[in-house]
DNA sequence: GCGGGGGTCATCCAAATGGTTGATTCAGGC
DNA sequence: GCCTGAATCAACCATTTGGATGACCCCCGC
């Protein structure tokens, strides 16, 4: 079998050179080319797909500090919209919030991974990306598991919603505002948050929501 | 002049990776040794003494999954705990909120980089470092020079601190408790940080104080 | 030794938030 | 068709928070 044809997406030049070297290890893995943002990804996607240098697999961080975001970045590669067959795309990055991982997935993200992970995991979740399957870190895995098992204490969207206007520091009214809906059902709706988090008041739930990794808290 | 040895102390397999690939590209540097927290680098200071193979700088992470953290172990390292003349300790870290930069710098660190700095920053900072010189990112230096410029808005210590419980969840009552003072000590407190941040509740004073990295968002 | 800033406390009042109850609409599953 | 859960709104009241003012102590620098 041939070697799986990377190209790697990080911001970071010291994870970018981290990433070369490990993965430059790993027999049957070779990284073609690089990109500091989701813009660059999509043009070095475009030219080795004109070089006739097709990519297997695009190993993507989801921050970067400028230019495309990881999640736009991972849509429009799955959209095609590099001019190429689209390569599956696996998310490599720091943050594991509920937040990140959806947005991934629903963009089109064959897997997951945190950037702490040891290489032998790495290197599984490169090898099954690239056959098509899908890798999730355990801790990814688990958080999903858990949501399962325990939805009465899963969010809706609408909460979650709600959830990040508060921790901008918004008023309900605001947020009412915002939301085109009534103060009370702003009320309503953090009420609900308040017990489903297990909380008695907004900074609380931004709190533990932050912790839990239902929203960023950066 | 003789090659400069330093250890790398990172919890991240792929940055420690990355930064040995990236120094052993410098000319004059040489790793010699890595940790992956901060027992684990005093243990290897310790050693590397004994053999009479001494470390010339160590390059740290403030965040470690797990063991000692950094702020710890530059500590413990600059206080002679490894048994060493202690070598100087250059910060490598992701984030730079205003608290963690103080707590390095009274730590005793004598730089604190970013990690996505270019690789001819980072080269520069190593051998300041090494030199005994202190070296600081950009980025850090603009965040010192603002509070030296506009001091009407820093923040006391006892005005963080209450920042930073307020961002638990904290009621002005139980932060009360908590610091064995009066509410309306406490209230006193939250007004003086609500002009100084602008903003004029809580929630708001959170966010805020986490964008400008004041507190962590995390 | 005097002024200023930080930290502490109190009182009073207005505004925002939290807690409760109850009700309506709508979409989806059995 | 019925039930459930999400989302919407209202009215009421208790509690918390915010804003203003004034005061005391202590340390430090001029």
């Amino acid at each position: 079998m041939s070697s799986i044809r990377v190209l790697l997406v990080d911001d970071h030049p010291v994870v970018r050179a981290g990433l070369r070297a490990m993965l430059g290890d790993f027999p049957g893995v070779n990284v073609v080319a690089e990109a500091a943002d989701g813009d660059a990804a999509l043009a070095e996607l475009g030219k080795l797909h004109t070089l006739g240098e097709p990519v297997d697999l695009v190993l993507m961080d989801l921050q970067m500090g400028s230019g495309m975001d990881g999640v736009t970045a991972t849509q429009k590669i799955r959209a095609g919209e590099a001019g190429t067959p689209p390569p599956p795309v696996l998310i490599l990055t720091t943050y594991d919030t509920d937040a990140d991982i959806l947005a991934a997935v629903e963009a089109g993200a064959s897997g997951y991974m945190l950037k702490d992970a040891p290489p032998e995991q790495i290197r599984q979740a490169v090898l099954s990306a690239a056959a098509g399957q899908t890798a999730l870190a355990p801790e990814v895995a688990a958080r999903l598991m858990g949501q399962i098992r325990n939805p009465s204490q899963v969010l809706s969207g609408r909460e979650v919603q709600l959830l990040e206007l508060l921790a901008t520091g918004m008023s309900n009214r605001a947020i009412a505002k915002q939301l085109f809906i009534s103060e009370a059902t702003v009320k309503t709706h953090l009420v609900h948050i308040y017990s489903k988090l297990g909380v008695d008041n907004r900074t609380a739930a931004i709190a533990t929501a932050t912790q839990r990794r239902i929203i960023r808290g950066h």
